[in-house]
DNA sequence: GCGACAG
DNA sequence: ATCTTGTCGC
């Protein structure tokens, strides 16, 4: 018995990627307001890269919604398998993500992810990707503006500034600290963008990006370190 | 056609 | 993403 390699599973060419993101799209749900912000749990998920060895690595990280200790973490190694490619980033670095979220001891809550969600040219980026994939509610964290326009949001932390595609509001640019540039936060899935806001700030307390973040890539960095020492 | 472009 | 030391400032 053969194993058939579909293209929703894993996408070859760019074409084949942006059908998929077009099939799935529909999947995604946006009228629910996800878990409150200081309950249950947090995962952050993030992925890093040796292009020489072909090498990826990705972390997740769970925390306690309230204290932001850390719960649970897990790692996954794989090959690289697709080209960073603006607008395709989700194939890169969505099947070790997978792989990360599955060997988790507990269920992950809501998964933050490096990167948008609805803010991006389909609609569809790595948030919404992986929460319809998985069911999770999911919001993309990121820290550069990608295509989108934006007002500077006021200097305070907590002040935002709609993210536009046009006239349509994809995201918003979110300051988590006085002074110091904003994070871009979208919908990914399962939740709202007033609540993926609030969550945001419930976790960054004391850095630009959120816990979750700061947390998952320091783990995948270790984890990619000791795959290559191997 | 050219440039820009999450990580 | 990744290559990379010191340095200015709270």
């Amino acid at each position: 018995m053969t194993t058939v390699r579909t293209p929703a599973d894993r996408p070859v060419t760019e074409e084949e990627a942006r059908a998929v993101q077009d099939a799935l799209r529909a999947r995604v749900v946006l009228d629910e307001p996800g878990p409150p912000p200081g309950t249950g749990r947090v995962t952050g998920v993030d992925v890093a890269y040796d292009d020489e060895r072909d090498v990826v690595a990705a972390a997740a990280v769970v925390l306690d919604a309230a204290t932001l200790d850390v719960v649970a973490e897990s790692t996954a190694v794989g090959r690289i398998s697709f080209p960073y490619v603006p607008g395709l980033l989700a194939f890169r670095e969505i099947p070790t993500v997978l792989a990360a979220l599955d060997a988790l001891p507990c269920p992950p809550g809501l998964v933050v992810c490096d990167g948008y969600g609805l803010a991006h040219p389909r609609r569809f980026g790595l948030a919404s990707h992986l929460g319809v994939l998985t069911g999770l509610p999911t919001i993309g964290v990121a820290k550069n503006p990608f295509t989108f326009t934006h007002d500077e949001p006021g200097a305070s932390r907590g002040s935002v500034s709609p993210l536009l595609a046009g006239r349509e509001e994809v995201g918003r640019a979110l300051r988590t600290r006085n002074a110091v540039k904003p994070v871009f936060v979208s919908v990914g899935h399962r939740v709202s963008l007033d609540n993926a806001c609030a969550h945001t700030l419930a976790l960054t307390p004391a850095y630009r990006l959120p816990e979750t973040t700061r947390r998952a890539d320091a783990l995948c960095r270790r984890a990619l370190a000791e795959a290559a020492s191997r």
